[in-house]
DNA sequence: TTAGGGTTAG
């Protein structure tokens, strides 16, 4: 009694004692010997869901259950195991589990989840291996773990395939489980046919592998063809749930189209789940990456029960439109409110700060998380990037450099890349240099660091070094994305790539864009060719910036989309300088509002005037 | 005795 009096807190001290006598588990430790009690399973895993969040007493009372000299049960030790998991402290889970005599396959199992579930993938194909070396035969509860281990490894492009094919071995193909996860692996390494194979010659398809599918291709780039899925489950009398919903919204939001996703939104309430917390947050996070903040401002003042996420989503909204000030009013609203904030909250707040360049506040804030006594919001290396953008984006680079170097914690690409980013805009060859070496080491097949990198060599006029970067990245197989631009106009979408002629309506398009550019000239337009990193005569340049993709877009809108509604486009690289300035005169010439999203942010221009004010 | 799908940021 007295060691248990130690390790359990006292109120469930009356649970021990209440529980009836069912044999299940026996205790004999020296503690309970003069009671000679026997206790229920229900009663100890109670016991372990109290002190589930406490490493230390669960160490304790696992040390227990051993000097009790009992063995212990499957079903305790599976859960001990999950509950050590759960708290990320794998190096224990590991100790225990070669403290084992001849593990049986679920204790395999429990293993190679515990590895993946914490970011692992490598431990875990790790442990698969030698669970194979070891002859230990795995089950189709092995491969669902070992597959999604397999789609975390990019770096080893075979594993997945291997994965399928000893699942084919093993004759378990067509477990709904193991197929769905095989899926969601081809769609992650681009294998959209494979998947799209495997989810058609499925024996059970069922909601969740329809879901599986669309999220999957939503949350990997594959918009277009998630949306789909999406309607084609619509067609074969698949009832959406939440979870279809969210995924279809959250597409909306990545390639902009709110028309769609109000449809969307319909079929929520037609199936009676709109009132899901998580689906109204996706509604809010879709209309404000559409740029409709006021609607989402009125939607999200509707919402009887927001939690976090909602209010993460509003700040991080507000922050993108390059509304500071409402961002940085709700997070105080937040605080006098009392609600919870989390670390995402945060990065939303450093991010408004960030683009309205704010770096006194963007401090405040940053020390306000380093003395909070809460460690979940404690910075984290996000937070340091977020930092490191502020201070370089204003021009502070030395101050960004010697940020980093004072990091607690390594800094990874994230940081390295804000301040490449930075030096590229302020063209500090010497910083850029720096960081881009250490982005090497750290981050070497990321494409969009190779072409900043390439651009600021272009920029400082050293078309030798873009020339080795350039070769570099053919090396490596590293492709830089095509940029594009996107409208939608009556339910559909319509993309443009620059120089693009493949549009029908390209031949009126171009004919407008000849005229509004003469028309701008007249009014003291000049094109700005600072952002063609192409070692070609001016001339050349010229016309390679004067039928970018956003400008062909907006033209599109301005022939199509009726006056009375703002001309909306997405991009899916930033805006370059002599398209804001484009953009702006077409909002004064044509007194449309025209709202443009690029890579990280937006800009309203009206009446000539962007609502960045031309700091991005 | 362990298994598949969803929202905020980057």
């Amino acid at each position: 009694m007295l060691i248990l009096s130690k390790i359990i807190p006292t109120k469930f001290f009356s649970t021990l004692q209440l529980v009836p006598f069912l044999p299940t588990l026996k205790f004999s430790s020296h503690a309970l010997t003069n009671r000679q009690k026997f206790l229920t399973k229900e009663a100890v895993n109670t016991l372990l869901k109290s002190c589930s969040s406490n490493p230390y007493q669960l160490k304790q009372i696992h040390a227990l259950l051993l000097t009790s000299g009992l063995s212990i049960k499957n079903s305790l030790l599976t859960h001990l195991l999950t509950c050590f998991i759960v708290l990320g402290d794998m190096l224990y889970v590991r100790q225990l589990f070669d403290e084992m005599h001849k593990p049986r396959t679920f204790l395999w199992n429990t293993l190679i989840r515990g590895y993946v579930q914490n970011d692992q993938p490598k431990e875990a194909a790790f442990i698969y291996k030698r669970m194979n070396l070891l002859g230990v035969r795995p089950d189709s509860f092995t491969f669902p773990f070992v597959i999604k281990a397999c789609a975390e490894l990019p770096e080893f492009k075979a594993a997945g395939p291997a994965a399928h094919a000893q699942v084919v071995k093993y004759g378990i193909e067509f477990v709904a489980v193991v197929r769905t996860e095989l899926m969601i692996m081809y769609v992650k390494l681009g294998e959209l046919g494979l998947a799209d194979f495997l989810f058609k010659t499925m024996v059970e398809r069922d909601l969740v592998a329809w879901n599986a599918f669309i999220a999957a291709c939503a949350q990997n780039g594959y918009g277009m063809n998630a949306l789909a899925l999406f309607r084609e489950m619509g067609s074969t009398g698949t009832r959406p749930d939440a979870v279809s919903l969210v995924s279809a919204l959250s597409v909306c939001g990545q390639l902009g189209c709110s028309d769609t996703g109000e449809e969307i939104y319909r079929i929520a309430r037609e199936e009676g789940i709109e009132c899901n917390i998580i689906v109204e947050n996706a509604r809010l996070d879709m209309h404000m990456k559409c740029g409709n903040i006021d609607f989402a401002t009125e939607l999200f003042e509707k919402i009887p029960c927001g939690n976090v996420i909602s209010w993460s989503t509003m700040i991080s909204g507000y922050a993108i439109n390059g509304e500071s000030e409402k961002a940085l009013s709700l997070f105080s609203r937040m605080q006098s409110e009392g609600l919870r904030t989390n670390y995402v909250t945060y990065l939303g707040v450093l991010s408004a700060c960030s683009h309205a360049g704010l770096v006194s506040q963007g401090w405040r804030y940053f020390n306000l998380m380093s003395r909070s006594d809460d460690e979940s919001i404690k910075p984290r290396k996000e937070h340091y990037a977020c930092m490191v953008d502020l201070l370089g984006r204003s021009g502070r680079l030395e101050e960004a450099y010697n940020f980093i170097r004072s990091m607690p914690i390594e800094p990874d690409s994230g940081v390295w890349g804000a301040l490449l980013g930075a030096c590229v805009i302020h063209q500090n060859l010497e910083l850029g240099q720096l960081a881009a070496h250490c982005l090497y080491e750290l981050a070497p097949d990321v494409a969009s660091y190779q072409v900043l990198m390439s651009n600021m060599y272009a920029s400082a006029g050293r078309w030798d070094f873009v020339k080795k970067v350039r070769q570099r990245m053919r090396k490596k197989g590293v492709r830089k994305l095509a940029a594009y631009s996107s409208v939608e106009h009556n339910g559909e979408l319509h993309f443009f790539y620059g120089g693009d002629r493949s549009h029908p309506q390209s031949e009126i398009i171009y004919e407008k864009l000849d005229c509004l550019i003469k028309q701008m000239k007249s009014m003291g337009y000049s094109s700005k060719t600072n952002s063609v990193f192409h070692d070609v005569d001016l001339e050349e340049k010229e016309s390679i910036i004067s039928t970018h993709s956003e400008k062909l877009a907006i033209v599109f809108a301005l022939i199509n989309v009726g006056p009375d509604r703002p001309i909306r486009v997405i991009k899916n690289l930033r805006i370059c300088d002599d398209c804001h300035t484009f953009s702006k005169f077409v909002s004064q010439i044509s007194l449309r509002e025209i709202i443009m999203r690029d890579k990280i942010r937006f800009h309203h221009f009206r009446n000539g005037v962007c609502s960045c004010k031309d700091f991005w």
